[in-house]
DNA sequence: CTAGGATCCTGTCAGC
DNA sequence: TGCTGACAGGATCCTA
């Protein structure tokens, strides 16, 4: 579920709460979610949160880091001054903590940070913060859009030839960071059927799907992901991206803001894909 | 090597 | 009401 934008989201939000406090205690009520020996971050300071496209690593001082990935479901959900929470939205965002679905806890000085995750995809584990960038899912992480040349993409393109071009965004070793939601917008955005056999896509339309990446993700970020965050004030308000600018994404039913036909949902590389009959013409062969 | 499907797990919803 | 199957904002593993 959560995908760059809410991962960026929660590694800004959880700076300004946790960097420079102390982990006073670890509570882990799910085996599977937590890989590695609790041991090895008791009373460690948090010195850095960074972010590898959807995986999140926080910093100790110690020489261990953390590393989380919220899959599908995770969310993080921080309680102290004030509450913040973002990944995977739903209702339990304003339930009474710890609840049913909450797999880790971590008790800091100054508040506490629930890890939740519904369908235990997601997890957290120590490692040394020297073997970040060695971790299997790490190293083979492909550039974000901001950094990859229209030319790269174009080239990885061709090795998927025979692929939808949906499911090759989706590759985090092509491209890292788009997600299903983001996948979908690109492709509206971008004219392009999420179908198109990756070989078919041409220098000039590989170049319009960085931009337009760039761009959903942009408009996600500054609207704190299609998420939800410091519902303390907001009161159970979800984030707002979905509602407001996601043109395609679960929209189906409902009008192309571009053209006006109605907007379908088909099954593309096994994920619910949403387009734009009319804007996305399917041209293969 | 690529491509496609199954799989991990829990919960919800539509249809009978 | 209860059952069943499909599906879910991810990534990996297995097979052909």
């Amino acid at each position: 579920m959560p995908e760059l934008p809410e991962v960026e989201t929660i590694k800004r939000g959880l700076s300004s709460f946790i960097v420079k406090d102390k982990i006073k205690k670890t509570t882990i009520l799910c085996e599977k979610s937590f890989q590695g020996e609790s041991g090895e971050i008791a009373g460690a300071l948090i010195i850095n949160i960074r972010r590898f496209g959807k995986a999140l690593i926080i910093d100790l001082d110690n020489k261990n880091s953390l590393m989380i990935h919220l899959r599908m479901t995770g969310q993080l959900i921080y309680d102290g001054k004030e509450r913040y929470a973002a990944g995977h939205p739903s209702e339990n965002f304003v339930d009474k903590l710890p609840n049913k679905q909450t797999r880790v806890i971590f008790e800091f000085q100054n508040g506490t940070l629930y890890f939740n995750d519904q369908r235990k995809f997601g997890f957290i584990k120590v490692l040394e913060t020297k073997e970040v960038e060695n971790d299997p899912f790490i190293k083979k992480l492909a550039k974000e859009p901001w950094q990859i040349e229209p030319e790269e993409l174009y080239e990885k393109l061709q090795k998927h030839q025979n692929s939808p071009i949906k499911a090759v965004i989706l590759d985090q070793t092509v491209i890292a960071g788009l997600g299903n939601i983001y996948a979908d917008e690109t492709l509206f955005m971008s004219q392009i059927h999420p179908k198109t056999k990756a070989g078919k896509i041409t220098k000039q339309q590989a170049k319009e799907i960085i931009k337009n990446a760039k761009k959903v993700m942009e408009k996600s970020i500054e609207s704190g992901g299609s998420t939800l965050k410091d519902y303390k004030k907001a009161d159970g308000e979800r984030g707002d991206y979905l509602d407001k600018f996601a043109q395609v994404f679960n929209r189906q039913g409902q009008k192309c803001p571009r053209c006006g036909k109605i907007i379908e949902k088909i099954r593309v590389a096994g994920r619910g894909t949403h387009i734009c009959p009319n804007c996305q013409k399917e041209i293969n062969d």
